[in-house]
DNA sequence: TTGTAAGCGTTATCAG
DNA sequence: CTGATAACGCTTACAA
């Protein structure tokens, strides 16, 4: 038996009703009275019912948080964003991953329903449009890096095409001109928009797609090391790889040690999110900034600025984009470190990890 | 107004309790009553209240988690593990970080009542006493990492000490007698468990504790970073660096970098946790496996029994240890590459990462 | 300023 | 097999 409201009305002498008036001063309460309420309250450690709360007030002061997935620094990074935010409101966080389908999200929302305010959904492998369908009608929600498909569904995104776009031009204009590209899962959105601007960026340039410069991985480092070492397996292997994400450069770079072909003199690796140990890496690595923690953080704006009706109107399809910036470190090499057959010296200053340039875009 | 369940039973010509009864499969309903409910309760797009359900039934099918921290692989790891778990057995997770003092837990711990069953609470800077003092009575918790001091809140750990023990050994057993050691945050049990595992197998060896290899970080990538550059700078710089995680290892590794210091030739770097890019790094991370999303999915797994009371009798104060293992990678070096002067060649073969070589201990 | 009582949306206990 | 109805713990009119 846990101690109720009732109980403290009980021995503080007074109606429940007085006690909730204390508690959430809601209502004036004579000074004594209150002190004698506040008493009894924290002689019984009494805290109130969450359940029977929200229940009453219509309203959980909680977020749904749905995520394809729990693997590796980009969801802590994104997860750290959105629970600065929350906390900052005063809002919990109910959190369900591994949902990568419609039939997963809308199952996750129904064990969510009651018990949250709002939902914040990632889910870049689904349609928003399949998305909207399983959302209960009119209900706060927020995708985050959704497929840009018109839909009813406030959504939220980065830049992941002119950071793309960025990037190859970066390493084009270093004087690597065959590019390896290894892309995301066939169906991810981010991974998508990335392999179009680094396909743009080419045609740009006037220069070719060749297909066996493109394998598919899926976010992982495993992935990224498989890609690379089918990469170095073609007949003409490139002078760079793009990765389409950090984990997968991290991958590839790890194939490339172990093959002894030096980053970034042999070979030019580059990533995209500029997950926190970047920077860290040897050599680091040379990324795209997607301001991860941010993106959380904005979402979480987003949906509470919608719950407190300071939002955009219900069936607007709103879309945000935030920024990209290329963020330069050692693994692309510089201009004069051209990709050769001898193995340059690896006396290239780097830079120090407080100083990393960072070109905006 | 969102639709309830008295919607469904006027429009199925029932009462509350057999729609609940059907959905629920709580008790026999006729074959056809059960069809009616079903359609218009999937026509309606019913989903029940969370909340009333978990106010009614006493029960929320909810855990809370609370975490010092969002930070880095690790805890993304963890939580991995604990959704798994949690998911198995169809409970959601509130999830809740940022929480260093018993005040700040105490105060997550208020917003979670009543809304879950449990708690899996992680504060390895926080004494158990205190961490149980700020606990509703009786309320089903399981602690992770926490002091070792005795209380009568279940434990569950890992073998820090012998894990840090082991690792020492190993650099001592390479030949690396001058061992520089970044230990983690004054109260941080774990780290002190780690710190008191080193010293431990100095002692052992007949060799002194230095203070001046001694350094203190914070469990980040930066305060490795400082670590390293506060240890080089010393007269007599050790041969070997032991962080007391793998963040500050990683930090570590990236100031030697930058400093061509060769690693592992002329200084071997390690870690603790075997958080998931240790194996991809360069060189590839020697560090001690804790099996962080098994200690998870174990703590977790350890609370749902208590909520089946297939728990151990309350008030027993039960603390689980999870072994640890030796994982040797490249960044300690072998034998043969022992410190020189000279940087050696980097010709020493290196371990795929499919085939790292385990020691148990 | 305070108390009474009617919800909030479910589940569970009784009768029937 | 089914229907009333009393909880569950709290908030909030409405009175007093």
């Amino acid at each position: 038996m846990t101690v109720t409201i009732k109980d403290v009305a009980r021995l503080a002498s007074v109606s429940v009703a007085t006690v909730s008036r204390v508690l959430n001063s809601s209502a004036p309460v004579s000074p004594d009275t209150r002190e004698r309420v506040l008493q009894v309250a924290r002689s019984l450690h009494f805290v109130p019912n969450g359940s029977a709360r929200s229940l009453s007030r219509r309203r959980a002061a909680a977020l749904g948080v749905i995520l394809p997935d729990l693997y590796g620094e980009f969801f802590s990074e994104l997860l750290r964003g959105i629970d600065q935010a929350a906390q900052r409101a005063s809002h919990s966080l109910l959190v369900s991953s591994s949902h990568h389908d419609a039939r997963g999200i809308g199952s996750a929302i129904r064990a969510m329903r009651g018990r949250v305010d709002g939902l914040l959904i990632m889910a870049p492998e689904v349609d928003a449009a399949d998305v909207a369908e399983v959302l209960p009608a009119d209900f706060p929600t927020v995708l985050i890096n959704g497929a840009a498909a018109s839909s009813s569904v406030q959504t939220i995104t980065v830049d992941n095409f002119g950071g793309a776009q960025a990037m190859t031009e970066h390493l084009l204009s270093l004087g690597r001109r065959r590019i390896g590209f290894i892309a995301g899962a066939a169906h991810n959105a981010d991974a998508l928009e990335r392999e179009r601007g680094h396909h743009a960026a080419l045609q740009s340039a006037g220069l070719p797609i060749d297909p066996e410069l493109y394998v598919r991985g899926d976010f992982s480092e495993e992935s990224g090391w498989q890609g690379a070492a089918t990469l170095m397996g073609i007949l003409s292997p490139p002078a760079a790889i793009f990765a389409a994400n950090d984990a997968m450069a991290i991958g590839a770079i790890s194939y490339l040690r172990e093959q002894d072909i030096t980053v970034p003199e042999r070979m030019a690796v580059v990533g995209f999110d500029d997950i926190p140990v970047a920077r860290y890496l040897n050599p680091s690595l040379t990324t795209v900034r997607v301001g991860i923690a941010a993106l959380g953080q904005q979402a979480t704006a987003l949906l509470l600025d919608a719950l407190d009706n300071r939002a955009p109107p219900t069936n607007v399809a709103s879309r945000s984009v935030l920024p990209t910036h290329l963020v330069i470190r050692g693994s692309c090499g510089s201009p004069t470190s051209a990709p050769s057959r001898q193995p340059a010296a690896s006396s290239t200053a780097r830079n120090g990890f407080d100083e990393t340039p960072i070109v905006s875009h």
